[in-house]
DNA sequence: CTTTTCTTTTGATCCAGATCAAGACCTGGT
DNA sequence: ACCAGGTCTTGATCTGGATCAAAAGAAAAG
């Protein structure tokens, strides 16, 4: 039982409850007293503007991160100065992840567009999550499903032809686009051609051409950033990679023959 | 490196409090009755057999497990029945992670040689962090290494030429077994030349001729699956990745040798 | 032991996609 | 509006590594 709703600023202050993402980023079913708790540990912060970073590389870890809208990418330098895109990650998604085990950022983020976020300071969430079991049951799950996204884009860099990789990348979006309410098949890439380019591994000269080959194939229209996709059982085709949320029936395993 | 097979029955019954490799796959400061608690939830089973399944893809979670002796190699499958190597898994580590949020394995898990684990329930385990916050702790920071490893690797397969992934494959190789306390610079590749190149995105030929201009160079030397590092700072500074280790600086062991 | 089979090495060729180059197009600043 | 500095497209060339081919070792089987 919620005993106060203390609403007593003129409340820009956006809750847990009230937010059309929290189904995305905190699902598991916590009752209207936990999912309190969790909103009491948030911080909200003013929106990061394009280009802006939310953490740079090495910096101490010490938050997550929940994106509630616009986007960002991650990127990590290698020592000869080069840039290695990582992911790009959109409302509903957690970053910061891959820093809880070093405290120590492997990767900056930076806004691809205005982009505001819920900051999760993550020694609070740790403790929380020993309070309620259903809380660290979805964080277990959340990493647990970047682990299994980051070898399936393993796989796609490892082993694709560039066709592939870019199919791969935009029904990867479609989905995600889907999945948080928004057209499935008509989007816009936040991303330049660089960044894209860079994280499927090749040339943004590649990017563009193979853009204008899907669309003279009647799989995508293309203009500049905005994407729309014609035909996504072709390109899903073309893409063919790990379904990521892929159910195939096991048979029974006991084929160990010595 | 000698290679002990002896496997007898009062080996496989080792406790957690006896097992020299705790404290990798458990390394938090567990105390007497925690461990033991944890010690209790472990099923031991008879070592995987070379070649044999310790899961397949497709098949139901339900446990994580660790590796005692022996190794792995983890791989999916694509449509098109091309397999993709993910992972080579040595003791002390801890397989399984990516399918929590699942309940079913994206990958296979293969013996390499004869193998020993210990299986761990994850539902006995997450109810048992909730009891020991060390081990919640140890949890997450297992899996975001993990994630920041597969991030590690998905740069070297976007951005580096063959030479430094291979380079960097072995530093790896090489680091992982010394901080288990082998040898650091001489050690047997479990896995076939095929696998590795598999896993590393490139032909098995071009391992083979790698390998061998690698060692006319005084960077290694190669008989057969034994591989001994000669110039490990030379070989680093080919590989120069994403250093993956927390905040060790690179040790150069090896003072000077021309 | 010999034969078969699998793995690895070595050599020769080829091509997907990078790189180089140049022009077209946006977008923001003054 | 104009100009300057991005970002994107398009075309021409080049090359790192894949692929093809075949022999040489190891290991396993008879």
């Amino acid at each position: 039982m919620s005993r106060e709703r203390v609403v007593n600023l003129s409340e820009v202050r956006t809750q847990c409850q009230k937010c059309s993402l929290y189904q995305l980023c905190m699902p598991m079913g916590l009752g209207e007293g936990d999912l309190n708790k969790l909103d009491k540990i948030i911080k909200r912060r003013r929106p990061v503007e394009k280009g802006e970073f939310l953490f740079r590389l090495g910096q101490d870890f010490s938050s997550l991160y929940a994106i509630r809208s616009g986007s960002l990418k991650t990127y990590t330098s290698q020592s000869d100065g080069q840039e290695q895109v990582i992911g790009m990650h959109l409302p509903g998604e957690l970053i910061g992840l891959d820093a809880i085990g070093s405290h120590r950022h492997a990767c900056a983020a930076v806004a691809l567009e205005t982009t505001s976020v819920c900051e999760i300071p993550f020694d609070h969430l740790e403790s929380l999550s020993r309070e309620i079991p259903g809380l660290q049951q979805h964080l277990f799950r959340l990493m647990s499903a970047e682990i299994q996204h980051d070898q399936c884009h393993m796989t796609v860099l490892a082993r694709m032809p560039v066709e592939n990789r870019l199919a791969s990348f935009l029904m990867s979006l479609s989905e995600r686009y889907k999945l948080r309410g928004y057209a499935a098949n008509e989007f816009n890439l936040s991303m330049s051609r660089g960044d894209i380019a860079n994280m499927l591994g090749m040339a943004m000269e590649t990017i563009s051409r193979l853009l204008g080959s899907f669309q003279d194939q009647g799989l995508i229209q293309v203009e500049r950033k905005h994407i729309r996709i014609l035909d996504p059982a072709g390109l899903q085709a073309i893409a063919s990679n790990c379904r990521e949320s892929s159910g195939k029936p096991a048979d029974n395993s006991s084929s160990h023959s010595a």
